[in-house]
DNA sequence: ATTTGTGCAAAGAGTTTGCAACCAT
DNA sequence: ATGGTTGCAAACTCTTTGCACAAAT
């Protein structure tokens, strides 16, 4: 078993929660899929894809479970549906693009200078934030152009 | 009929649309709330409220209609519901409670940075751009407190 | 008169829940 | 053994769609 999935098996334990197979499967979509962020749907066709398949009511149940302890973050994209990406603990924002809906991270977060704008100006106690960037990759720009 | 309806009829008008009494009644609604943000739902709820009741598919369908005529705005916020607001044509972002659910605007912006930051570091292209601050409003705080 | 818009009812997507059987500890 | 977990089916919420009738231009 990897560090990875060790990692998850005492992090589950130390919530009281089972370390099962139908969520080393979810975990281990989330470690090994190309994409960084995956919906539920996605993660359950990839289930079956894998000959492991899970009930939707296991994949939403289990996400939950994954994100009460800190194993995944969940993100709800402009376009209302929520996606799941693998916790690495590095804050980061994505890159989102309108065509193939994949997703690249960056390190930049505008966070201090929002900060020290909401403190100035207003009376509001922030507490965290969302911040994503859409527009093309460059997979699907080339693919435009030749077309 | 208020400066800001004669625009709303006008820029429905362009784009072949026409000035229904139901679209009046969202437009309003969306323009005199207290609430920055208001769901499908809340504006469905208002129109009873105020004895012009609309259907629910009238509601969905005229938000739709009015997004295209650039007289609102969809923002899809963290929880995944979706909100709308009166398109002021003043870029800004949101601070929004995650007590009371209420937003207020901010005109402080990342982008440029962001840009910047994109244009160096990746191969992206950026088209646009989400950010909300989640936290709590000075109304909710206070409540708090006191109990 | 024409064309778009409305209300109703029904269908669709995505997600949640109750329950009996099951499995990890 | 036992308490959390699963699969199934059904429910639920939010949103969309087809259609006949109504309203705006």
């Amino acid at each position: 078993m990897s560090q990875e999935m060790e990692h998850c098996q005492q992090q589950l334990k130390e919530k009281g929660y089972k370390f099962t197979n139908q969520r080393k499967t979810i975990i281990e979509i989330l470690l090994s899929s190309q994409k960084h962020l995956l919906t539920a749907g996605q993660i359950y066709d990839e289930t079956r894809q894998k000959n492991l398949p899970l009930n939707y009511s296991t994949v939403y149940r289990n996400l939950e479970t994954l994100l009460e302890s800190g194993l995944v973050k969940r993100v709800s994209l402009q376009d209302g549906t929520a996606s799941y990406e693998y916790n690495r603990h590095r804050h980061h924002h994505h890159l989102i693009c309108l065509k193939c809906h994949d997703a690249e991270m960056i390190d930049y977060c505008p966070y201090e200078d929002i900060n020290r704008y909401i403190k100035e100006h207003t009376t509001f106690y922030p507490v965290e934030h969302r911040f994503e960037i859409y527009g093309y990759c460059e997979k699907c720009r080339k693919n435009m152009k030749r077309d």
